[in-house]
RNA sequence: GCCUCAUUAGCUCAGUUGGUUAGAGCGGCGGACUGUUAAUCCGUAGGUCCAAGGUUCAAGUCCUUGAUGAGGCGCCA
């Protein structure tokens, strides 16, 4: 018989007509109800063990964990917490689960130890729930381009030019690292590599999005990006998700306009799709938060938090203005801050971004119009402004609270004298870039884009704390098991 | 990479000023019960106290080094 899935049995609760699911034992109570799940929704059916007639030793084999099949007639539920239960009328057992090798238990445990058997973790509540989550937000995200007519763009991966300016690399290569070849001269022999050349994999696809926008109008990617940087933190993965749309004939408040647009329709979407999934892990920070302090506590449970994002507008404040508050702020009057304001120029510390974000807007903020000196080359030169002391590139930051950073873009400098000059002046090598100089050679015009860090917008939204909770299988220094 | 903290049963943790035989809850196992909701009740087993050195009559406890993990910072998405 055809399996159903437990979502669609719970939907449309066909009463008195016989189904047959599929799923994992999450608990056997009384010797007769079993909790199955199989991935399909949050929630579990109960199915209904004839003990007095069934197998003793079929009945002994319905263990936490094992894969088990229930044929029977779906019935309304005579105890309260379901509404409709499964009586089985035939079992099967697909794979037994031993409780005694079994890693994990019918009860909490440290999400510390469940990133140690992460191949089993998704059989958990909360990482069932966060991954359909994560799926969800894909789906939406592309979801929102889609219904907006942008194209999606699969840069790639591997890619040869080391000038992107966006952290450490990984190098790819099939050269014997046990004996190097080496030139004349005594450097690495790149001739010999599978490409001819030394490459890498990409720390961003924008660049090669830019080629893309200036003819199909407006991309995005979606794909996986790499960061060889010795970072340990709660934010940062050395494997992730990006997202990068391009827009052409866009500039800086066309770009925020859709980053924006973009993080409120995709949370939106969460919040009337997962809100079982939501509920799940509600609870669970509840839970988690009980042991802490009331002060470090959060003001608003995750759905209100999530509610709060989609129904209000950003915060957008300047660089320029964002000094001046962080310079009359009490903190940084009354010396608090570790790195105090010392003036216009420097580069925010998290403290400061935390600052604006969850004291003094106590909303997502996007931060606008850096000084050039501390943001990427290929960022758009501002013209010059009454009571701005440098000169300023149109970059955005999009700051969350507890995330910080997760959106980073501009409108990109289409002008090809000033873009060069700016290469030039960084020391980004013309020839390497010669495809991308073009752009602004032939038909340039101005555009804007933006990265948007997956897994950060992830973390946000489950409220998980550790962005290597929020992803399959993370890589990080010193880990890249399963 | 830097700073702080942690590592004791399968899991989560307690362990006093260094002092006899190392404790709990949950989980496991055995049994009872049988309309339960992480079922309940009774019983029971389970330990290289992260590793290696050191101090001491005596180390889970103090010191040194290392490993692993967590949090913070930097880099950034």
């Amino acid at each position: 018989m055809k399996r159903t899935k437990i979502a669609e049995i719970l939907r449309t609760e066909p009463v008195n007509t016989e189904v047959c699911v599929k799923g994992w034992v999450k608990a056997f109570r009384n010797n007769q109800f079993m909790a199955l799940n199989d991935g399909s929704c949050a929630q579990n059916l109960q199915v209904v063990v004839d003990f007095e007639h069934a197998d003793p030793a079929l009945i002994d084999r319905i263990k936490f964990g094992a894969a088990v099949g229930a044929r029977g007639q779906l019935v309304e539920s005579q105890g309260k917490g379901q509404k409709v239960e499964l009586k089985a009328a035939e079992l099967e057992i697909y794979g037994d689960c031993n409780p005694e090798e079994f890693p994990l238990q019918p009860k909490k445990q440290s999400l510390e130890f469940l990133r140690d058997i992460a191949h089993l973790r998704f059989r958990t509540n909360t990482f069932g729930a966060l991954f359909r989550i994560r799926h969800a937000l894909a789906f939406a995200i592309h979801k929102f381009f889609n219904d907006r007519g942008f194209c999606y763009l699969h840069t790639p991966i591997i890619t040869a030019s080391d000038a992107e300016g966006a952290g450490e690399m990984f190098r790819v290569t099939t050269l014997p690292l046990e004996n190097i070849p080496r030139t004349e001269t005594g450097e690495v022999d790149f001739g010999g590599d599978f490409f001819g050349r030394p490459t890498n994999l990409t720390v961003s696809g924008q660049l090669e999005a830019e080629l893309g926008a200036m003819a199909l109008g407006e991309v995005y990617t979606f794909g996986p990006t790499f960061r060889a940087e010795n970072s340990n933190t709660t934010r940062h993965l050395a494997e992730f998700w990006m997202i990068e749309p391009e827009v052409a004939f866009a500039d800086l408040n066309d770009n925020m306009d859709l980053a924006e647009a973009m993080l409120q329709e995709v949370i939106g979407y969460v919040l009337t799709h997962c809100a079982a999934d939501l509920s799940i892990l509600e609870e669970r920070l509840i839970e988690e938060e009980k042991s802490k302090p009331q002060d470090q506590r959060s003001p608003m449970a995750l759905t209100e938090k999530l509610r709060f994002v989609v129904d209000n507008r950003f915060e957008r404040v300047t660089y320029t203005e964002a000094i001046e508050i962080l310079k009359n702020s009490n903190p940084n009057k009354k010396g608090k801050f570790q790195f105090p304001i010392e003036g216009w120029g420097a580069d925010l510390q998290s403290e400061h971004e935390r600052y604006l974000v969850e004291k003094h807007f106590n909303k997502p903020v996007i931060l606008t119009n850096y000084p050039a000196a501390i943001k990427a080359f290929y960022m758009r030169r501002d013209e010059a402004k009454d009571g701005v002391p440098g000169p300023t590139v149109s970059a955005m930051d999009i700051l969350f609270p507890g995330i910080g950073e997760i959106v980073g873009g501009s409108q990109r400098e289409e002008r090809l004298d000033v873009l060069r000059q700016k290469m030039q002046d960084m020391h980004i090598p013309e020839e390497e870039l010669y495809w991308y100089l073009d752009t602004r050679r032939f038909g340039s015009c101005p555009h804007a884009g933006f990265g948007l860090g997956f897994e950060r917008l992830v973390l946000f939204v489950t409220g998980m704390g550790n962005i290597r909770d929020v992803i399959a299988f993370p890589r990080y220094p010193g880990s890249a098991e399963f």
